[in-house]
DNA sequence: AACAATAATGATAATCATTACTATTATCTT
DNA sequence: AAGATAATAGTAATGATTATCATTATTGTT
């Protein structure tokens, strides 16, 4: 992989924001500075980026794929009102993956809890 | 809502499956036999069964939508090996809830476990 | 520093699941 | 049977994402 402007700019870009954010919003907005940057670029990169394991690649049930600095296994959240993601670090153990193998026959090797309600902000407005 | 043949038709087929299908494979087995069949009126009846809650949507993170005809509340393994979808009825309790209330602001309302893995029938032809 | 090898880009087209549109047909109500 | 309305088939549109491809940028090598 040979280094490139763009990707740099996306990943810095990701690494400065604290939101779950969708490749067409880091397009949006990066594109005001840098005209020339393409969508299919952002695409590639942030799928670069994933697969080397610098970001995450959150795709959510019903939800455009989004991209997360945080590494750290967890859960997310989606705001029923706003439809903002946010973390929600319950705590993913060896435990969890032992007790649900109980219930079936097949092997579990992962799983993605996705939370679904109303977000502290949006709770706070009310 | 009226009655029609075509919804009816579809609500059998989905009754006397065992699969989490999909709209296109209904459409594709259906139309054989009713070749006048259109896919936009599987999706729209399959929507409109599962808003009156005789089926439910299944939207899984980077899957097709499927529709059960399972209603109790139940989690789902993907296969990673033939890419099936399986129940796995790991009880959904009021507890899990709560739990995980603790490790947010948020208010969490309901949930949804995806399980990855390997499913019963691969792990055998293996 | 020039060069060749190759990876990355921007622009655009293609894909795929799903939804929207619309004229026609089926169902229901009286 | 007639009028009102919901549903249909067929097709076009949408939206997110991926693929294509000629051009440009990066890199390792003389």
């Amino acid at each position: 992989m040979k280094f490139s402007k763009q990707r740099e700019l996306i990943y810095n870009y990701i690494m400065n924001s604290c939101e779950h954010l969708t490749a067409d919003a880091i397009y949006a907005d990066l594109k005001a500075e840098h005209p020339e940057l393409s969508l299919g670029t952002v695409y590639r990169n942030l799928t670069q980026l994933s697969e080397i394991g610098k970001i995450k690649k959150l795709s959510l049930p019903h939800q455009v794929d989004r991209f997360d600095k945080n590494l750290e296994p967890h859960s997310h959240l989606i705001c029923e009102v706003c439809g903002c993601v946010n973390d929600v670090h319950v705590p993913h153990t060896e435990q969890f993956l032992d007790d649900a193998s109980k219930y079936t026959d097949a092997l579990i090797t992962s799983y993605q809890i996705t939370f679904y309600g109303v977000c502290s902000k949006c709770r706070k407005d009310n």
